[in-house]
Parts: C-alpha cells; sequence; structure tokens
DNA sequence: CGTGCCCCCTGTCAGC
DNA sequence: TGCTGACAGGGGGCAC
C-alpha cells in the first residue's frame, strides 16, 4: 500500500491519521475472514509490525480491485482507495455506507475476535454447545442468530432459511427450543451455509461476487423474500412478520409453534 | 446484563 | 410522469 484516500470518513473506525499511519507502506501478509468480517493480516512499513485490517461490508459495501490500466468506469460510491506499488487500486465501495473498516494491533485483533460468537463451519460449533448458549436467552430465536456474539457470521437470509429446514418458527423464544429441534437447527445452520457459500452467495439485487459475479443461492431460498409463495413441503403460503426491526420468513404450518 | 427499539444512508419499487 | 412511503443483505448506541 503505496497511498490511503479516505473519501467517506465515516467508513473509518479509527481516527483518519491512525488508519493511514498504519496502512501507507505497509503489505498484505494474508486474507482471512471471521464471522461477516474480511480479516487482513498486514506487515507495518519499517519493523514489520504485525496488525490487521478488518473490513465488514455491511448492507452494500464491496471491495474492488483494479488493476493498473483499467480502462474501465470507475466505480460510482467509492469510501476508501488503497494506492498500491505498481498502479494498481484496491477501492472500499459503499454506496449505503454502512460498512466499517478498522486497524487492528494483534491484542485488540484477539480481543475483539473473542468477542464474537464461534464459526458455524467450525468444528468448535458443537449441537451440546448450541443448546447450552439457546438455555441461556429468552430472544427470538430468529434474533439470537442474527447477534454476532452469540453465532459469528449468520446473517438473515441464512437465519431464516436454517429455521425453515429445522421446522422452528423464527419468534421461538431461544430457551425453549426442544432438544431435538436445536439438533435440527445446528444441522441445517450448516448444511445452509455450506451449500450457500458452493453456490457463491446470495444475489438478491445488488450483491456481487470479488470478481463481480452474481451468486447462485437467490433460486434456492426456500422462504426469504418469498411472502404468498408455496411452502416447497406443504404448499402453505409462506408469511411474513417484523420484529427485531427486520423481516421473517417462514411456513406457518410446516414451523407453527410447538412444532417438533 | 439482556433485550428491543431507533438510527445510520442511499436506492428501488409499488401504489396513487 | 412524479411523488410518497416502505423496504433492503448489518450493526452500534441507548433506554429500560
Amino acid at each position: 500500500v503505496r497511498r490511503v484516500e479516505i473519501l467517506r470518513a465515516d467508513l473509518i473506525g479509527t481516527p483518519a491519521r491512525d488508519f493511514r499511519r498504519f496502512m501507507e507502506g505497509a503489505g498484505v501478509d494474508r486474507v482471512g475472514r471471521r464471522g461477516k468480517n474480511l480479516v487482513l493480516r498486514m506487515r507495518g512499513p519499517r519493523d514489520g509490525t504485525p496488525f490487521a485490517l478488518v473490513i465488514n461490508l455491511g448492507m452494500s459495501g464491496r471491495l474492488l480491485m483494479r488493476e493498473a490500466g483499467d480502462r474501465s468506469r470507475s466505480p460510482s460510491h467509492p469510501g476508501v482507495r488503497f494506492r498500491l506499488e505498481g498502479g494498481g487500486q484496491l477501492v472500499y465501495h459503499d454506496i449505503r455506507r454502512f460498512g466499517r473498516l478498522g486497524v487492528m494491533d494483534p491484542e485488540a485483533l484477539g480481543r475483539w475476535s473473542r468477542s464474537l460468537g464461534p464459526e458455524p463451519l467450525a468444528r468448535a460449533f458443537t449441537a451440546p454447545g448450541l443448546a447450552d448458549a439457546l438455555a441461556r436467552s429468552s430472544a427470538p430465536i430468529r434474533s439470537w442468530l442474527l447477534d454476532q456474539r452469540k453465532v459469528a457470521g449468520v446473517g438473515n437470509i441464512y437465519a431464516n432459511e436454517a429455521l425453515f429446514v429445522a421446522r422452528v418458527h423464527p419468534a421461538t423464544p431461544a430457551r425453549t427450543l426442544p432438544p431435538e429441534r436445536s439438533r435440527a437447527l445446528h444441522g441445517a445452520l450448516r448444511s445452509v451455509l455450506r451449500e450457500a457459500i458452493r453456490a457463491r452467495g446470495t444475489t438478491l439485487r445488488d450483491y456481487r461476487t470479488a470478481h463481480g459475479l452474481e451468486g447462485g443461492y437467490a433460486p434456492k431460498l426456500r422462504v426469504y423474500g418469498r411472502e404468498g409463495g408455496a411452502c416447497a413441503r406443504c404448499r402453505t403460503p409462506v408469511r411474513r412478520v417484523a420484529f427485531g426491526g427486520r423481516s421473517a420468513y417462514f411456513c406457518p404450518s410446516c414451523q407453527g409453534e410447538g412444532t417438533t
């Protein structure tokens, strides 16, 4: 990274001065993920001090690579531009600006990572562990799944899809899930996420992969965004209810309260 | 401390 | 055609 241009200061968690001081002259070691956050492991310019650039795309964020000499139209809503050695650019683009970029030293990175719940696709995410955690909350299960401190990386689409697969009503208080429903939910979360990743995600309108492609999972959605459509299992019309500020979609027949 | 509500912001679409 | 309101994949702050 040669130079950092911050076009939208509200996207940067840390003060702009610190952000630039960390990033300018630094290089990318490796790229990873924690929950819904991109984690770029970096090395500082002089002594190679390790730190991390953490990026949350929010609702409309994209990370775009522009190679040197790219003649295509420049993106409409650039927020942060990283000018790279050799003339390329990495552009953080975000129409709604709900995304955030921040730098963290290794200690802060560790604290932050520990504040998030387990990765649902990791071995550490077990059915008994999920059941234990659910038992400690009275929140509606759909809201519980969206809480990144409980499980990391599940958003509204896949929370709703997993609840349909597990036949659990989205408003069910977490602690009232019967053991076999929490086991079913554990499996459903993992299978839905794996399928969706294999399909490269869900494009409802805006979402594109890092290579600009649409995700292939939208046609496979069972309930999300399908209000009024027939449930694939029983043909009952899918319903939508709003709580916690977001829509929940479900089959009132397959996912009735107390369905076992 | 856990939970629920509001807000951040821009774009799109349905309904009038 | 143009206006208004609802809604959108996320998450932080705050009151209770």
